[in-house]
RNA sequence: GGGCGCGUAGCUCAGUGGGAGAGCACUCGCCUUACAAGCGAGGGGUCGUAGGUUCGAAACCUACCGCGCCCA
């Protein structure tokens, strides 16, 4: 890999020629610890430069980099390095989260291969094996971000467990205990029966999953009710049946009381506005230890909660159904219902939405307990204002609708978790019932007695405070000071509110109604090359890695910021990543040329006035792609920004301007010199407007183009407007015009590319190009017409200009005559549209005047292309 | 059930009132002295359907059909 690239030393000017083709993996692995070691990554507090900072949305200590990751970054790395060229000081913040449930099942399971458990160990073992874990095998995605060219800022990366970020949890705990924002209570929450915790709202998934349906009879004769669940063992725990209060056909039974099947307790008949008298029977079984509509009916209704199950979900009424897991028991009691006939009506399956575990897919059970939750209500509006009042920008901004939805309708947060991998809760508990919440610098009270809340914090919690405890939170540290609020979130849309909301919240309450960060920049999801979401079964997951390793980290990046249109997911395949290191390539070759032709940065560009029209057209195209880039770059459109700069690079700059000065850097005088000087410039700048997307083969090719230490620091480009050269434009238009033109032709008659035609150019003067016929006659390989000249095929070109070819007599007339017909079709329906618009009346008469105008001009072109067509196709033999 | 979004070339997507575009794929011709990971040329779409607004609709409005996501 290395024979490719290493006549030549990392920091010098080639002793030799590039390479054939550009060969990612040593360039990548040199640049990557180059920066490091120089320190551009590294951020400064006491810098003058205006701040940008980001912090990176801490990954899973347990994680690995997924191709989700590399969307991620690759977008925060762009726009890091795009500040840090425009003069900011940037800080890109790394670090990871210790990911409570997830890093506990870790551990947890290689306990299990030994047989044992977490409970074997007891706590403080356990979490001192947990610590071991992470020292060995955890946080293996910071090396695979130094594949993909992260440029984070290495001496600040962050742990959520680490000291400084646990202070700041005990400090935001006490502040929100103190202010009556987080309480503990009897609750129905989500609880997991596996991991054996209680799971907050959207640690939660719901999918349609196959179950039953089953219609139960409770009660005799005329008293008899019917309810229908698809959980027949929560029947143990029923407390009342539910109806309607205006159902007609239970109105009599309202206030009554029926015999429970299997238990011999009787329960009331209860009416609520909740009950849905259209579904099912109308009626329904109210279990409110067992699920969370029942519980609130339970509430209302002043009703008994009685629970029927462990936190193992195993029933633990006495009788015959004790001991069974839930699973167990619900065919047991259906089966002892039926025997008493009691069961009217079963429907398998039954599609109905059930909630899992998101960490290890068991299906939840809601389940009532003592457990901390955060009072959401003020903290959830401050959240909503600040995007309200536009502080906090959303990007796209459509996605700030769902944002509103989710904090304006957000529920108590249950914030402890039956865990021993995470915060431990700050309060103790006094043998007379003493509650007491401790602070950071306070002692926990000794004594006869006293013992600590045994849970932990969700995940989350740390999390939250991600973007000020990181940098030195509580304390008031000159970090906070420079770069909080931070510049920009990027994250996917899918923890729009798994993180972006609780960071808003306790970002507002911590730093006195200061955001988090100025904008939140949300992307998709990557998908396959058709669409589809990536998964392990489906076979269909992309390694990041394996696509560094095969096409280069700048490939990668290019393909996946290629794809990120906002708002919308991002599809990737590996044809599209071929495609992005085939660009790589072409830059490298590009660079190579210019090297071998003398392209040069020294000295100033010379003035406009002394450039040929070829160097001040790609002065200008330049100009306006540096402005679009801007735009696109201010607006977070990377699908554009990389699809201006491809087409710059690749079009106009690989197929048009190099083929264009091949012939004059082959001379030696001025003009040589000065477009050598322009070339120089153009690639000196298109590496650096490429940088922050393809930093690796940017960084080696505008070292040895420029001699510049590095391309990391180098100034990003401003738009020139004295460049801008409409004039230069037109004429390359003109002059491309006639050589594509005359290449169909070409084409059209078979003529390989080696075959030089005779050929006489009349009209470039009135097209404006006349300078330019010895570069039409090299670009469309014609040669001046040689003595017996005779035109057998004559090319009548939009914008006044005539070819007329030689082509020996071997001119194919039918195939000629075929080009022009098609050519004359085109005209013709171009033509027709015109007059059709302008003999409309209420065109002319309403549509603006320079609309009208333009048709007319498209117009008399299709009419003179009409006329020349026609002549043509005269002139041509018959066949 | 509630909400949001999307249907444009074979595939993936731009385009949001005034000449249907890109990348890849495809066809043809080329080892043209930076690059075959390349060069040149070309074919291909009644812009989901039906109405409406407008001088003019892929774009705006309404309905419908199909697909996706989030929430319950």
């Amino acid at each position: 890999m290395t024979e490719a690239t290493d006549t030549r030393t990392p920091d010098s000017r080639p002793t030799g020629a590039l390479s054939a083709q550009y060969q990612p993996g040593e360039v990548e692995q040199r640049r990557y610890e180059q920066w490091v070691s120089r320190g551009y990554f590294k951020a400064d507090e006491t810098s003058d430069k205006p701040p940008f900072a980001i912090v990176l949305p801490p990954p899973n200590v347990t994680g690995s980099l997924h191709v989700g990751h590399a969307l991620d970054h690759t977008i925060q790395d762009a726009l890091s390095r795009l500040k840090r060229m425009q003069g900011f000081e940037v800080l890109w913040l790394p670090g990871m989260d210790h990911a409570g449930i997830a890093t506990q099942n870790v551990v947890e399971r290689q306990l299990a291969a030994q047989k044992l458990s977490r409970h074997d160990l007891g706590r403080e073992k356990f979490v001192e094996q947990v610590w071991k874990w992470k020292a060995e095998s955890g946080g293996a995605i910071l090396g695979q971000m130094k594949r993909l060219g992260d440029s984070v800022d290495w001496s600040r990366e962050r742990f959520t467990m680490d000291e400084g970020l646990s202070r700041a949890v005990q400090t935001i705990f006490k502040r929100l205990y103190d202010d009556e924002l987080i309480y503990r209570a009897n609750r129905i929450i989500n609880w997991c029966p596996r991991c054996l915790t209680a799971l907050s709202d959207i640690e939660v998934d719901h999918s349609d999953d196959d179950g039953e349906l089953v219609s139960i009879r409770y009660g005799e004769g005329d008293n008899a009710i019917v309810v229908a669940t698809t959980r027949a063992e929560t029947m143990l725990g029923d407390t009342a049946v539910a109806v309607h209060p205006d159902d007609e056909r239970y109105k009599h039974l309202v206030g009554t009381e029926v015999e429970l099947p299997l238990t011999g307790r009787r329960i009331p008949i209860v009416a609520d506005e909740h009950v849905d008298p259209a579904f099912g029977t109308g009626a329904v079984k109210v279990t409110p230890a067992h699920d969370p509509n029942d519980f609130e009916i339970g509430q209302r209704h002043d009703l008994p909660s009685i629970t029927i199950m462990d936190e193992r979900a195993v029933v633990t009424v006495p009788g015959p159904f004790e001991g069974l897991d839930r699973y167990e028991a619900r065919p047991a009691v259906v089966a002892a219902l039926r025997e008493q006939g009691r069961i009217v009506a079963e429907k398998r399956p039954y599609v109905h939405s059930v909630g899992h575990c998101s960490r290890c897919k068991t299906t939840v059970e809601p389940r009532l307990s003592l457990q901390w939750f955060v009072n959401t209500t003020p903290l959830a509006q401050a959240a909503g204002d600040a995007v309200r009042d536009g502080r906090v920008r959303i990007e796209p901004p459509e996605l700030a609708k769902r944002y509103f939805a989710w904090v304006d309708n957000m529920h108590d947060w249950c914030i402890s978790r039956q865990l021993w991998w995470g915060h431990r809760i700050p309060v103790w508990y006094g043998p007379n019932g003493e509650i007491v919440c401790v602070g950071p610098d306070e002692e926990p009270p000794s004594g006869e007695g006293w013992k600590q809340d045994e849970d932990v914090l969700d995940t989350w919690f740390s999390s939250g405070l991600w973007p000020f405890s990181t940098m030195g939170w509580p304390e008031q540290t000159a970090t906070l000071k420079k770069f909080y609020p931070t510049s920009v979130l990027v994250t996917g849309y899918d923890i729009l509110f798994f993180w972006v909301a609780r960071m808003m919240m306790f970002g507002l309450y911590a730093m006195d109604g200061v955001q988090p960060f100025d904008v939140v920049n949300l992307h998709g999801m990557v998908r396959d090359g058709h669409g589809k979401k990536m998964s392990k079964s489906f076979g269909n997951v992309v390694d990041p890695l394996d696509w560094i390793e095969r096409y280069g980290a700048d490939a990668t990046r290019f393909t996946l910021a290629r794809g990120a249109n906002p708002g919308s997911d991002v599809p990737i395949s590996e044809e599209w990543c071929q495609g992005s290191r085939n660009f790589a390539n072409k830059l490298w070759n590009a660079t190579r040329f210019a090297l071998m032709n003398g392209a040069t940065v020294e000295g100033d560009l010379p003035a406009p006035s002394e450039l040929s029209t070829i160097d001040k057209w790609v002065l200008s195209r330049l100009q306006h792609v540096v402005g679009e880039v801007d735009e696109q770059f201010a607006a977070y459109e990377y699908a554009k920004v990389c699809d201006t700069l491809y087409h710059f690079a690749w079009d106009d700059v690989c197929d048009w301007y190099l083929e264009l000065s091949k012939p004059v850097l082959a001379g030696t005088g001025a003009e040589a010199a000065r477009t050598r000087r322009v070339l120089g410039h153009v690639l000196d700048q298109l590496l650096r407007l490429l940088h922050p997307v393809m930093p690796f083969v940017t960084e080696e090719l505008w070292t040895v183009l420029t001699g510049g230490e590095t391309v990391t620091r180098a100034a990003w480009p401003a738009v020139d407007a004295a460049l801008i050269d409409d004039a230069a434009e037109e004429e390359l238009a003109a002059l491309q015009k006639v050589v594509t033109e005359v290449r169909r032709f070409r084409s059209d008659q078979g003529l390989k590319p080696s075959q030089r035609v005779s050929a006489a150019l009349t009209g470039l003067g009135t097209a404006g190009i006349d300078t330019h016929e010895p570069l039409i006659r090299s670009l469309a390989r014609l040669d001046a017409p040689a003595e017996g000249f005779t035109a057998t095929a004559t090319l009548a070109i939009t914008g006044g200009v005539t070819v007329d070819l030689d082509t020996r007599g071997t001119i194919d007339v039918a195939a000629e005559r075929a080009r022009l017909e098609k050519d004359r079709a085109a005209a013709e329906k171009e033509a027709a549209q015109c007059r059709g618009k302008l003999g409309n009346e209420a065109f002319v008469g309403k549509a603006p005047e320079h609309v009208v105008a333009k048709i007319k001009d498209r117009l008399a072109t299709a009419e003179a292309d009409l006329e020349r067509i026609a002549a043509a196709l005269e002139a041509l033999p018959t066949a």
